[in-house]
DNA sequence: GTCATACATGCGTTATGATGCAAGTATGCG
DNA sequence: CGCATACTTGCATCATAACGCATGTATGAC
């Protein structure tokens, strides 16, 4: 089963394309899945941002009706990955990767997420959400 | 006298970017100017998108806030250009250069800018607006 | 000074979107 | 079947922002 939004993106308007990513929380998605080259499951994105689950749920929806992610379901777990191959899409990823990190926050995120891939088997996510509390600064 | 923005890019936080080209007003703006690697005085933007001068005075300063346009008074006019030289911005003007044009809307804005440039002496604008009806089609 | 003009903005209305909570769906195990 | 788990979503609340209208500011011509 596959939520493939990259068939959408012809169709996306460029607004929508900005608009999902005028949120700080969609770009630190975007820009962990450019910076690692990764795909990742959901309790994945919750353990590397420390970020409700439902609060992810919905954001990568944004980026998916957006064109940006496409969702691959397999068993209980949804992997996402960037949609590549769209010219102003990957020129999109380049300026996220360029992207200051004054706070250091976001190398934080890649350090969350490099330390959450281990707990892969065979390249597969077969445990939940490991973060029990989601302690959180300000935005 | 000058309002330069370039000075706060480095405070400027990456979704304030984003968010400032979640708009298709101001996604036209930007692109009209990397487009053609001009600046250009309101009334000349007006003319060439063919939207009221108070919106677009409005986006030019959400633009500007957001680091992504600088601007410079003239006498009565005030010339507006892109930041340049700020990597993770040269890299956006690149996203906006190769974004679709289904509705061919950017071309039009385009043509309308080459012809109002023809209005100019000496590479100054010396009329005002020019449009009087702005006959506008839906979003 | 008066007047025209290029641009900026305060205000009220309306629309959109982010969030937390709680409930719902779907898959796998025994 | 029941149960746990990975993920989704309906709903209410709250904050933000786009818009049109009208007005205000600043500069230049006379």
């Amino acid at each position: 089963m596959r939520y493939d939004a990259s068939m959408r993106t012809i169709n996306v308007k460029p607004q929508e394309v900005f608009q999902a990513l005028a949120d700080s929380t969609r770009i630190r998605v975007v820009r962990l899945l450019a910076e690692t080259r990764e795909e990742a499951c959901l309790c994945e994105l919750v353990d590397s941002l420390l970020e409700p689950q439902y609060k992810l749920s919905r954001h990568v929806k944004v980026l998916r009706q957006a064109g940006l992610l496409s969702a691959e379901k397999e068993g209980r777990w949804v992997y996402h990955r960037l949609v590549e191959g769209v010219p102003y899409l990957d020129r999109l990823y380049e300026a996220l990767k360029a992207l200051p990190d004054a706070d250091g926050r976001f190398a934080h995120d890649v350090e969350q997420f490099r330390w959450r891939m281990c707990l892969r088997e065979d390249g597969r996510c077969r445990v939940g959400i490991q973060t029990t509390e989601l302690v959180e600064g300000g935005e």
